[in-house]
Order: C-alpha cells, then structure tokens, then sequence
DNA sequence: CAGCATGATTGCGTATACTGCAACCTGTGT
DNA sequence: ACACAGGTTGCAGTATACGCAATCATGCTG
C-alpha cells in the first residue's frame, strides 16, 4: 500500500465525519505514527483541518478543488438557473449528470420539497444500464465509444427490473433514441422511479442528462411520467443556451 | 518533497484546469513516470478522471467529499434556505464562514443577481482581521482562543483602510460586540464593502457568520449599511433553528 | 498533589516504496 | 517508411516512509 494510497483513505474515512489520531489509524489499519504523519502532510495544505478537540476534518481545500473542478463543467453553470427553476416549479429531486468513463456521475443535484429526501450526492457515481440518465447519455454515443462503455458495463442486478443483458440494454437505448427521454422503473434503487432527458451540446451531441427522481410512496410512476413534457422543454432550453441548434428535421 | 505532497499538487493543479501527463510534469517539475504513478493512484480511487484525450481532470471523489464534508457542518444545512431567500429578496453575494484556525473558510456562497460577480468560492479562506465575517467570529470568542487567534493573525495589510494592529483590532472587536455586526470598508478588497453578522448556536456563542459582500461600483457603502437590519433578522432565524435561544436581556 | 491512563508526538535505524533512466509503444503527420 | 510527440513499462539504486520505543501533554482520580 503506497502512501498516497493512505492518504487518499484517510481523506474517505474523513468524510464519514470527523475522526482522531487513533480512530483513523484503527479504522485504517496503519500504525499511528504513519497516519499522523500522513495527516502532517494533508493538513499542512488544507486538504483536513484539526480541530482544538484532536480531531481531524475535511479541510478547506477540499471545498475550494470540488468548486473549481465542478466550475469546469460548464454545462452546469449554464443549465443551473434553469433547474433551480425547474426544482421550484415541481419540487422534485432534479439531477444533471455527465457520462465518466463506463459510469455516470451527478454533478449537480437539486433537492426535493419533501421530507422524503434521496441518498444521492453531488459526486457519487451510478450504473449506465440502470440509470434513466445513463441511458440518455449512452443511447447517443458514436458506436465505438458506445462499444467501450458497454465492454465495461457488468449489466450487474440492483433490483429485480434491472436490465442485466447487452441485449436488453441495446433495445431499451434504440427505445430511448426513439423518444428521445428514458425512464428507470424502479431499476436502480427498489422504489424508486426516474425520468430523463438529454441536454445537447453545440456537437448536437447529449453532453449531460437531466433526471427525476421520485420515490414511489411519494409520486407513482405515471405521476412522474406526466413530467415528461416539462423534462424535455427544460433540457432543450439548457440545450440552446449550451450551443445546441435543433437539425432541420426538428428535435425527436 | 514527499510523494503525498505531489499527488497533493497535482490535484491543486488541475484545479486549474484539465492538464495532460506533460502538462503536470512540467509544471510540477516532476518527472513524468512519477506523475504518471501518482496519477494512476489518484485514478484508482476516483480521485482525478483521464478523458478519451488523454487529458485528466478532477474527479468525482472530490466532488462527493466536498459534499459530505460540507454536509458535516450542520449550520450550513440549516442556513441554506434562509440564505438562499436572503438573497433572493436582496441579490446580493451573500457567504456563510465558520472560524478555522486562524482564519475563516467560506462553507457556503450565494451569488449576487449582477453581472459583475466576487471572485471568492466556497473553500476559500480569508484572514480574520480584514474580513467583516472574521471580526464578528473573533469577537465572540473566549479569552484564550481569541489569544491564541491573535496570536496567529498577522495583521497584514491587504488595502489602505486594513487594520494592521493589534490594538486597533481589539478595538474594533469591542465595537462589533457593541453593536451585534461587523463592517469592512475595502479592508479586505479594494472596491468590496462587507457587512456581517453572527449565527449562534445552542451555546449562544457565535458558530457562523452570513456576510454580504457588495463592489462599490454596484452598490455604495450607505446602501450596504441599510442591509444591516435584514441581515440581522435572517442571522436570528438562522440561529433560533440552531438551537439559540436570546438571554433574557435580548440580543444586542 | 501524585500517580495513572490515554492519546499525541518525536527520534532513530532500516526496509521498502519511490524514482528516473532507458527502452518501448501508440498515434499522427509528412 | 520515418520522425516526432506523448504515454507506458521494467529495472536497479536509494531516498523516503515506516514502526518501535521513548517521551510529552492532558485529564481524571484518590
């Protein structure tokens, strides 16, 4: 185990809340003296900050590189305003996600208005094949490109609706390009249902996806169905802002 | 320098912006086997993300524990609604900062509805003797950490109006305890006005501080000033749901 | 107050992880 | 085919990371 390893493990343990000296080097299974050092190192740039308590925090640099890094994703500066809007109109838990490497990942996320709240985050990766966003952003994919992301998709079962072959997959994404949204019925999480819609870029390329997601005791799913229509005109909206111009034949 | 600093500063790096494996060797003054090891191991857990061209960028694990981190500091949770309608009611670039060190670290920005926006983040940090959130934080502190504060502040001069001493900081803390928030008049920025006032918590000491941050080209120093009020009302919101509850004498 | 327990910190010798050289691989352009 | 630019791999030398043992700091108890 190389030392950056460590101190990138540490930094995971770190954001299941703060820790000490000695709860770190349990958890991580290194003597203490490395880890304090380790920490030395991690805290000298503000990467944790430790409190007058001896205990150990995610620091500011953290914060500050997720900010800059997300601020790289300029479709989520342009399609912010619009999902704040969206996520005020319908309440919803509203993601936009881009597709990163064979995976998705949220890089933003709006909550819902209820009490109810889902156990996404901005950063956490997801499943192509089960997710209503990742097949948006794979049914659009070059053929190559859609190659490589399928070579490294397991199909791996989270609910009994999951997708679990290629076969299955690649109708359920010619689906998708036919009606230019796609829908996870309870796929990827039991009781959870999801809608998305592909936001284009000046390639006329999907370069993110916009989701809803709705637990079924809160929405049913023909409930979240009928958002479909306001899914669409809002990523064609974002769509327009991010360069995207409708081919002659109009949008799917 | 240690293989942990470099795998540090190659994240601050491609804060910047997405950089190739030449790109880092180069700016890192590193040889690029090196870089290229320290990256596969940033790769491994996430931590930064190689494109089809070759090109890394931050990756998802960044975003994922700023997020979590961020969501360890409770009164940001709490704030977050109230800010968000503080600022829409005002538009005005409005942060949430907690004391670290001897410092503060911005946890939370709303941006103003201008177009001329603050260059600031969340993760950044500020001094405390220059900042309006800093003063009201230091000032609210029990003697020894606020000697222990002082003596790791350096008082530096960022503009002509910056308090530089030690004595006329104390001063100023005496004031803002007087008056219940603090003012920086192009103390921290040239041009950037700043009003503050304190989040407390169940223990009535102060937790947080909301600021508002104005260019004096936007708005002048009078027109901040009048926000003072709104300000407080927002801050006493806040702080009743963190648990505080007024002295019998009421707040200042 | 002294003693004890717990947790944090430091110095030292050495094992191992890190490093860079040199060679190779891949893709692109002429 | 060759040249170039950028990425990748294997190897051997050594600088750095590592853990032991001792010390320091703090808080609690009798």
């Amino acid at each position: 185990m190389s030392s950056v390893d460590k101190a990138l493990r540490i930094l995971v343990h770190l954001g299941d809340g703060p820790a000490s000296l000695d709860d770190l080097a349990s958890a991580l299974e290194v003597h203490k003296t490395t880890v304090l050092r380790l920490l030395r190192t991690l805290a000298a740039d503000h990467f944790v900050h430790r409190d007058g308590a001896q205990r150990y925090h995610l620091g500011a640099r953290l914060f500050e590189l997720s900010s800059r890094g997300l601020d790289q994703h300029e479709v989520r500066t342009i399609a912010a305003p619009h999902l704040a809007a969206f996520n005020a109109e319908h309440g919803r838990t509203t993601h936009l996600s881009e597709l990163v490497g064979s995976e998705i990942v949220y890089i933003d996320k709006l909550e819902s208005h209820d009490h109810v709240r889902m156990a996404s985050r901005i950063g956490l990766r997801a499943p192509v094949h089960s997710t209503a966003a990742g097949k948006v952003l794979v049914s659009d994919l070059p053929p190559a490109e859609l190659e490589r992301v399928l070579a490294g998709t397991g199909f791996a079962r989270a609910t009994p609706n999951t997708i679990t072959t290629r076969e299955g997959y690649l109708a359920e994404l010619a689906r998708v390009r036919e009606q230019g949204w796609a829908h996870d019925a309870e796929e990827n999480e039991p009781s959870i249902n999801c809608i998305a819609a592909p936001v284009r870029g000046a390639s006329g390329r999907a370069v993110a996806a916009v989701s809803v997601s709705v637990p079924d005791i809160v929405m049913n799913d023909d409930a979240l169905l009928a958002l479909v229509p306001s899914l669409l005109a809002v990523t064609e909206r974002i769509s327009g802002e991010h360069g995207w111009r409708p081919t002659p034949r109009g949008h799917p």
